[in-house]
DNA sequence: GTAGAGCAGATTGCATCCAATCTCAAGATG
DNA sequence: CATCTTGAGATTGGATGCAATCTGCTCTAC
């Protein structure tokens, strides 16, 4: 074997070797905030430009987010901001629903009274936040369960699906809220109750059908994945 | 909206622009083989050597690798060929525990017959196969039922997580065929039954077992991590 | 009026070159 | 003898420039 230091270093954040991940990162930012919608066109020189880099780094930023399902790359063409069918949303959620739970399971032994408490807090100021207060609520109150145990790749791949979602999400969020549903609170509140209770079992339960109740909403509204192209 | 075509052609296969997918194809390859081992440092003069290119793709395509688990990069520093623990093994194949069949569910209506007796053949020449071989017929076994239902996520998750859990499957099968475990091909054979009469419960409930099976079996060698290091 | 061919401009892909950083072995220091 | 320092060589990271390809408009034909 010739090296041997590979899973060492996370590498610097900053300096020389580093101008890809900026980009990468600032880039996924702009794209999880809304600032480029589903189908926009994605120029490299632009990107290099605003980010004070050339070409070469932005590329790399490019196969980063395309690896991670948030840019649509094809060859000697261009880069667009991805953009998903109804189907492959609710295959999303179908793989959430099976693994979510799991997730949410290794986790439970390392979520303190205190990180019970904030989960409560933020299920409640959830009720009367606007869409894009709910976006970032929701985000945290979920994915905060999930950074705790030391799992290296369920974690990543939950975060993966949650971006590549995020902006229809949004929209979603907008049609729910226009028709009234409390639901999602409703659940949100017994998922807390069931970690309270350190019930393992009765906590993937209900993540699970959150989650499909979700979907099965969603489906019902195909004109979010259509409307603009 | 900007422009408007993304999800169209796969890019052509070879020509102008897939120097870097041409070498992330190849090195693939290389590793799934084999011919690499995890923790062997990868030099980009050496791929662009190799494969007649430039250093800017063999970059690309280290990151394309990076992405999907095979390699681990480190800034100013290089790359290696990924290494994975016993920990992250285990929880690929908890996570492969709950989506694959899911996967197989999905798949399920598009088995045909000729495909079933394909699998059985399998099966059975499985039993009678050397390492290497095994490698690959099980592969083909498991693999060809989940590229028939147009998934776009599920099958591209679950082919990344056998990619990475590759090297170490070559492993254990050494280990496992020398301590005479056969069950391994009698629960080919139930899975195939429960196939053939398209019980989509039977058959998520016999792939779950007999990966589960697996991981128990695989956390009994930890050996297996942790020799070369 | 609609469909197809063709050309200029724009954009991407890649090779080359130089700077920044790391590696590793030899030497110094305690 | 172990540990730290140091510097030359090796290796990676990024900017620039040119070739290949695509986009989108214009012109033509029917």
């Amino acid at each position: 074997m010739s090296g041997s230091r590979p899973a060492a270093t996370p590498s610097p954040p900053d300096g020389h070797g580093a101008a890809g991940q900026r980009v990468a990162e600032a880039l996924r930012t702009s794209i999880l905030d809304g600032d480029y919608l589903p189908g926009e066109r994605i120029r490299q020189e632009v990107l290099a430009d605003r980010y004070g880099a050339s070409r070469v780094p932005v590329r790399e930023a490019l196969r980063m987010l395309e690896a991670e399902g948030l840019v649509t790359l094809v060859a000697n063409t261009g880069a667009w901001v991805a953009r998903i069918s109804l189907a492959e949303c609710e295959e999303m959620y179908q793989i959430r629903e099976r693994i979510e739970p799991l997730l949410l399971r290794f986790n439970l032994p390392f979520i303190s009274d205190a990180d019970i408490a904030e989960l409560d807090r933020l299920a409640t100021a959830m009720e009367s936040a606007d869409v894009e207060e709910f976006l970032v609520l929701d985000r945290a109150f979920h994915l905060s369960c999930y950074d705790l145990a030391p799992t290296s790749v369920l974690g990543d791949l939950v975060r993966q699906l949650w971006n590549r979602t995020q902006h229809y999400r949004r929209a979603f969020t907008r049609v729910f809220r226009s028709e009234g549903d409390w639901s999602v609170h409703h659940e949100h509140h017994l998922l807390v109750a069931a970690i309270r209770r350190r019930d393992a079992d009765e906590s993937e339960r209900v993540l699970a059908g959150h989650i499909r109740r979700t979907r099965l909403e969603l489906a019902r509204h195909p004109e979010v994945f259509t409307d603009g192209a």
